[in-house]
DNA sequence: CCGCATCAGTTAACCGCTTCAGTGAACCGG
DNA sequence: CCGGTTCACTGAAGCGGTTAACTGATGCGG
């Protein structure tokens, strides 16, 4: 019944506070208006049940309270993860999420932009596919953007949170020399499209300081694919003693390729992911691997957007680092 | 540029065409006009970029084109894939949908069912936590809502998708039998908060026609503490030759039993679990499963409320049936 | 040729809030 | 006691659409 009636208006509120409609939305708003008159104005507003039309209010001040959330590709994990964790975050700041999913296809992703551009979204978040589509430029000229992973071409972006991917391969590396490995094998993911991870070039760079002998091997990223480079690899001669693997599900790969061939994980091979996958800790044995601190990640990037929206701009770049998860997959060769 | 000056509006349309904002509305979306007029209305509309503004147009019209998705919990996997499948679905016929978060508490779910009421979405889809809060009765005869799993009590809502858990139990029963075990016991989740899944009598029930002798042993969810109640069961007498887990996490819990108890799966014990979780493809042996059409239940759930939405109910209650992924980890028991 | 639908548009009133410009009163230094 | 601020609030014009009610043609059966 009562639900069914509509809800009290801005109008109703000031008739029941003899003030005009202006002020009650001032007070609401606690700015222009004397405390008292606030405190009477919140009184009669809650007496009534009132609260103000988000669309009336989205029209009349331009501001949605929306903040569309732009996944790259959301069947992976970590996207999810970090998805639900915007969703929350911007939640908990009385904002919504509008999260779209491109699925992985570069021009979709940017019709999804447009699309939520023009919903009115108040700000964008994007994990670009794209990272130099020229779109991007006109966008963040017209609303606040911030990128999380690649940071946009041309640098526009209202804001941007990036990961320190050689941080990484430093971890993984020195963990893996610690451990007494001087032979290995780096399995990286394909697609050159993913300046996300720069950190390739890094390698080498990194494992001649640590006095490795590596080997790269482009992979593509699902783990059955990975299985069977995986097995060629080890299978052949002057197999190495660890593998690192720019993500887990290569891994995942890796370790289906040395139940193949029976070998013993970390006793023939050592294994070392990038990502931390849930599913990694659960795996026999379970995975050590370069691990990201999402809800950083989440904090810092809706902590960016709402400033910019709320027009109380901060740092502008963020970067994150990561940590090493050190699992039972590394252990001392031969243990 | 181009950007930064403001959009087309239908006033703008109107003049350009010689005809009244009206009758630029009723053009565009095909009604109350002539085929030619609304040809030149078009024409006129791209040329100058025009489309309608989506606040304005809820305003006045009073819907939004967006749909509530109110989640139980996101941490769920399970709940993570409706969630994607919801919003890409919703996409498809240009709505959008606001998904929220309960984090499985029950007092949250209905704030959050509030609040998303209050944003104006045209219809809510809900997985609820709680089905039988009064909540649901006023909220459903406010705004059109479907629920998904368990149904909402009292039958307000005006669809809903349920799941044959019945058909699951016996489907994994079944096939326990026919590969000749006798004897199992059955892993069911704690939370007799889940009339999610009463199939649980069923167990019984089922179990009795197959001429099957089972133990059901209640357990907490996570695998770590499912893993500790396997340990008891399969070490002590009488070990059962197959168990039924009705969860695939527990499945995983038992498979860490297994492994500590030096036990092999299926040869020792078969295992068959409950949910397909992505995971359980890759675990070693590949455990066998009760499977659900995932994108079967999304698209039940979308038509359902966006038919209510615009006016044309179909059926309210559709049921989605399970299926078996047989694997590895059921074998011939000594196979 | 009349009366009545039907069709294609028009007019204007909203939808419910925000905000800009303005107004009267109180305050304040000189 | 006066000109100028500041304060608290009012009035009204939007924001950009939709929609109910109305108007003029046109068509049509009788």
């Amino acid at each position: 019944m009562s639900d069914k009636r509509k809800r009290a208006t801005i109008r109703e509120v000031a008739q029941a506070t003899g003030l005009s409609p202006a002020a009650v939305s001032y007070a609401l708003r606690g700015i222009q208006t004397s405390e008292e008159t606030q405190e009477r104005v919140r009184a009669a507003a809650d007496e009534l049940g009132y609260e103000a039309h988000p669309i009336a209010r989205a029209l009349a001040s331009g501001r949605t309270a929306q903040v569309g959330l732009l996944c790259g590709s959301l069947e992976d994990y970590w996207q999810q993860s970090l998805a639900v964790g915007i969703g929350r975050a911007l939640l908990a700041r009385d904002r919504y999420a509008l999260i779209v999913d491109a699925g992985g296809e570069p021009e979709r992703e940017l019709a999804l932009a447009r699309r939520l551009r023009d919903q009115r979204v108040d700000g964008l978040i994007v994990q670009p596919l794209d990272p130099s589509a020229a779109l991007w430029t006109e966008l963040a000229a017209s609303i606040p953007v911030v990128s999380i992973g690649d940071a946009l071409h041309g640098g526009q972006a209202q804001g941007e949170v990036v990961f320190d991917n050689r941080r990484g391969v430093t971890l993984a590396l020195e963990h893996l020399r610690d451990l007494g490995h001087e032979r290995l094998t780096v399995f990286t993911p394909t697609g050159a499209s993913t300046p996300d991870r720069p950190a390739d070039v890094h390698v080498n760079a990194e494992a001649e300081r640590l006095g490795l002998r590596v080997d790269v091997v482009v992979v593509p990223q699902s783990h059955a694919a990975a299985a069977e480079v995986a097995m060629r690899v080890l299978a052949g001669p002057g197999r190495p003693s660890a593998v690192f693997c720019f993500a887990d599900s290569i891994a995942y790969g890796v370790y289906a390729a040395t139940r193949e061939l029976g070998l013993a994980v970390p006793g023939d091979v050592a294994v070392c992911g990038y990502d931390n996958h849930p599913m990694s800790s659960l795996l026999t044995p379970p995975l050590t691997t370069v691990d990201w601190d999402i809800d950083g990640i989440v904090h810092s990037a809706v902590r960016l957007i709402v400033d910019v929206i709320d027009g109380k701009p901060r740092k502008r770049r963020v970067v994150r680092e990561p940590s090493l998860r050190v699992r039972a997959s590394t252990g001392v060769p031969g243990g």
